[in-house]
DNA sequence: ATTCATAATTATTAATTCAAAACCTTCAAA
DNA sequence: TTTGAAGGTTTTGAATTAATAATTATGAAT
C-alpha cells in the first residue's frame, strides 16, 4: 500500500475516506447495496475494517444499514436536499454572527484577504470555488465551534451524495462575489445581525433549483 | 443471551446503547480509558461488535479514537458544554419558527395539549421535566427534518456527558412555564420570528450556570 | 399450472486467532 | 543516583473462521 509503514490513521478511516470519494464520484450509486466481500478484496484488506468503516459512514448518513441486509448508499430526496442545506445556511449563517462580534482584527484581515484572492481568480472558476470553499471554512474555523465544524462536515457530505453538489451555481460566479463583498463589508463594521442575514442571503442565492 | 432469539437491533446497536448508558450514568466516566477486553467478557460477547459501537460512539462525538491507544471517553470542558448548547438553542429555535409558518392546526393543537398538560404537571418536577422533553420533541417532530433531529439527538447526547445534563434548572420551572407560555402564544399567533425569538430565549435562560 | 414448503446457497454477523505496536519495568552504565 | 536502552507484557488492530439468517430455487401437491 503506502510506502511508509507507520500509520497516520487507522486503516478503517483509511477505508472510510476511500470508500466516501466513491460514493460523491458516484462509482456507488445511491440506493446500490455495498458489497462487503468484493470490496474487501479489491482493496486487500479483510472485511473488519471495512465494516467499522462502514458504521462510520452509517453514522453520517452516508449509509444506511439494513438489518441481515448490510450495507446501502444513502439516498437523499429533493425534500432531504432541502433540508440539509437549510441546516447548512442556518448554521453558517450562526457563525457569521459569531465572527462579527467576536473575531480578532487579524482574523477579519485574515478573511478580507482570502476575500481579495476571490476576486483575482473571478475568471478561473476551479480556483475560485477552491478559495471560497477557503473561505467558509475560515470563517467556520474563527466561529471556534469545534461541534458545529463536526455537524457542517457531516452536512456538506451529505450534500456531496446529489450529484449536483456544488454549493454553488457556475452560472452566477459575479454575484456570489457580490455577496461575499457583502457578507465581508458586515463583517468589518462588527454588525452581527446583518452578517447572519447577508450569509443567509447568500445561501438562499445559492441553492441550486431543486431536483 | 435474550429470551427472544429474533434480533430487532443489531448487536452492535444494542452495545452501543449501552455504553451510553454507562456513559451518561458516569460508570464510565469522562477521560477514562474503556478496556475492550473487560467489556467484552462482561457482556459476553467478542470485542468485535463491541469496536463496532465504539466506532459508533466516536462519530457521535461521545468517545474519543486514539490511534494504537484505544478508545477514550470524550472530556467536555466547559466551553464545549457552552458551544453544544448554543448549537441546541439555534437549532431548536429555527425548528419553532418553521412549526409557526407550516405546521397544522392539528399539530398546533397538539402541542398546545401538551403544554396543558404541562401546567398541569407543575407540582410533579419529575413529570413536568418528562413531559417538557415531550414538548422539544414533538415540535421537532412537526419541523418535519430528520437531518435536524438527527443532530439534535446528537447534541443531547453530548450534553448528556455532564454531570449537570438537565437542560432545565430545577429551581425555575415556574420561569420555565411561563416561557413555554410565551412560546406557544407566539406559535399559535403564527408569528415565525417572534417564535425564534421566544424559544432562544427559553434556552438563554435554561442554561445551568457553567461549570 | 400455480402455490406453498423445504432445502440449499449466499451473504451478513459474530467469535477466535494472529500480529504488531506502545508502554512500562528492569537492569546496567555513567 | 540518574538516565538510557532493551526486553517483556499488555492491548489494539486486522484476518480468518464459524455460525446464523434470509432469500431464492426447486419440487411436490392440490
Amino acid at each position: 500500500m503506502s510506502a511508509l509503514t507507520l500509520t497516520p490513521r487507522a486503516l478503517y478511516e483509511e477505508v472510510a475516506e476511500l470508500l466516501r470519494e466513491r460514493i460523491f464520484s458516484n462509482q456507488l450509486a445511491p440506493g446500490s447495496w455495498i458489497d462487503e466481500l468484493k470490496l474487501a478484496e479489491e482493496y486487500g484488506i479483510s472485511r473488519t475494517p471495512l465494516r467499522e468503516a462502514l458504521k462510520v459512514l452509517a453514522t453520517e448518513g452516508l449509509v444506511t444499514m439494513k438489518v441481515r441486509r448490510g450495507a446501502y448508499v444513502t439516498e437523499v430526496n429533493a425534500k432531504d436536499q432541502r433540508d440539509v442545506y437549510h441546516l447548512l445556511s442556518l448554521l453558517e449563517s450562526d457563525a457569521a454572527g459569531v465572527v462579527a462580534t467576536s473575531a480578532s482584527e487579524a482574523q477579519l484581515q485574515d478573511l478580507q484577504a482570502l476575500h481579495r484572492s476571490l476576486v483575482a481568480a473571478l475568471t478561473d472558476t476551479d480556483t475560485f470555488f477552491e478559495i471560497n470553499e477557503r473561505f467558509h471554512m475560515r470563517l467556520l474555523e474563527i466561529a471556534d465551534n469545534r461541534w458545529r465544524d463536526q455537524l457542517v462536515a457531516d452536512l456538506r457530505k451529505v450534500m456531496k451524495l446529489n450529484r449536483h453538489h456544488s454549493l454553488l451555481k457556475s452560472g452566477r460566479v459575479a454575484e456570489s462575489l457580490a455577496e461575499h463583498q457583502a457578507l465581508m463589508d458586515a463583517l468589518l463594521a462588527r454588525d452581527a445581525v446583518l452578517s447572519v442575514q447577508r450569509m443567509r442571503e447568500h445561501f438562499a442565492n445559492g441553492l441550486e433549483a431543486a431536483g
